[in-house]
DNA sequence: ACCCAGGAGTTCC
DNA sequence: GGAACTCATGGG
């Protein structure tokens, strides 16, 4: 399948203005991540997709100190209110305006987290999906290997999101609750291989589908709020909190990270969920979040996931041609 | 065959 | 308020 084309249309210089460092290349890009095809990194600069209402964004990202310049792409009419939305969107993902050293001060006092913390310094949570696209993130995590969420990402992509190309880049863009809402859950489960989580799609479409961010923002409880949706319990609404939401005092525990902190923190292969919890807040009360991002992406710094791309034409052909290839199978 | 994956809902006591 | 099942599915 053909992309279709955005053209530059804009730039945006959005400064840096919470306090402490700022690491742009670890806050873009965080090794832990498995590939969505949603977006592309190599050391210097980072490409992503945003929906911003009904409009499919490309963006480049780079840093200039404590600048962030973000090249705008898209195909359609690109209004100021738009312009606004994005660097909105653009500012919240990656925390620039967000205070790094209330956080930084705690945690160097911790010895299980000064490694990281000299690594990493500067990292900020990233989440550059919207509390809907975090939400299927997460369901697509439940008690599945990384592989299998792999390709139920891709499938899901490829059939009800879009393929874009811009600034020489081919790249992936979610499906909006609108664009899914109607998929029968038959469909999810047959031919998307979705299993047991097809039933919850239509249930968190809906639901985002009528709430907005704002709404979400508002709400008293955002963590007891999404968990009257189907299909979303105490880890997937923690991870909307702790992401979308940016709240550093929580973090959605699972098989895989009670593992990397039970190392970290308990000097053990494993441990009760409670007890991880329990040290990981008492060594960083407020901040449990924050600090789990920094451990569990620390463990994955020397062997990423999906690991940064070379910067030549060679690799960047290489990258296009494996989603223009899988987008027609 | 059995067990486990970057969980959640239901059904028992 | 928990423990114990069940839900899909692919890989070891």
């Amino acid at each position: 399948m053909k992309p279709r084309t955005l053209d530059h249309t804009d730039t945006l210089e959005l400064p840096v203005t919470g306090d402490g460092p700022f690491n742009a290349l670890h806050t873009f890009w965080k090794p832990s991540h498995y590939a969505t095809g949603l977006e592309a990194h190599t050391q210097a600069r980072s490409w992503r997709t945003f929906r911003i209402d009904d409009l499919v964004i490309g963006v480049r990202l780079r840093a200039e100190d404590r600048t962030v310049i973000a090249d705008v792409y898209t195909d359609a009419d690109f209004k100021s209110d738009h312009r606004q939305q994005l660097a909105r969107r653009l500012v919240s993902s990656y925390g620039l305006d967000e205070d790094q050293a209330a956080f930084t001060e705690l945690a160097a006092r911790v010895p299980a987290m000064r490694q990281a913390l000299t690594d990493l310094g500067g990292m900020r949570q990233s989440c550059p999906e919207d509390h809907f696209e975090i939400a299927v993130i997460a369901l697509l995590l439940q008690n599945v290997t990384i592989a299998r969420t792999t390709q139920m990402t891709r499938n899901l992509l490829v059939h009800y999101g879009h393929l874009v190309r811009f600034d020489g880049i081919t790249l992936r863009a979610w499906f909006t609750p609108n664009e899914i809402a109607h998929v029968p859950p038959e469909t999810l489960k047959e031919k998307d291989r979705l299993g047991f989580r097809a039933k919850s799609m239509p249930h968190y479409a809906a639901y985002f589908r009528d709430h907005s961010t704002e709404d979400l923002q508002a709400a008293g409880n955002l963590m007891e709020a999404v968990q009257e949706i189907k299909g979303v319990g105490p880890y997937t609404a923690a991870v909307i909190a702790s992401h979308a939401s940016r709240d550093p005092a929580v973090f959605g525990i699972d098989v895989w990270n009670r593992k990397i902190l039970a190392r970290c923190l308990l000097d053990a292969d494993d441990a009760e969920p409670q007890t991880v919890m329990a040290r990981l807040n008492e060594l960083f009360p407020g901040y449990a979040g924050t600090a789990g991002l920094y451990l569990v992406e620390h463990s994955y710094l020397s062997r990423p996931v999906a690991p940064l791309l070379a910067p030549d034409q060679h690799a960047l052909a290489r990258w296009n041609a494996s989603l223009e290839q899988e987008a027609s199978a």
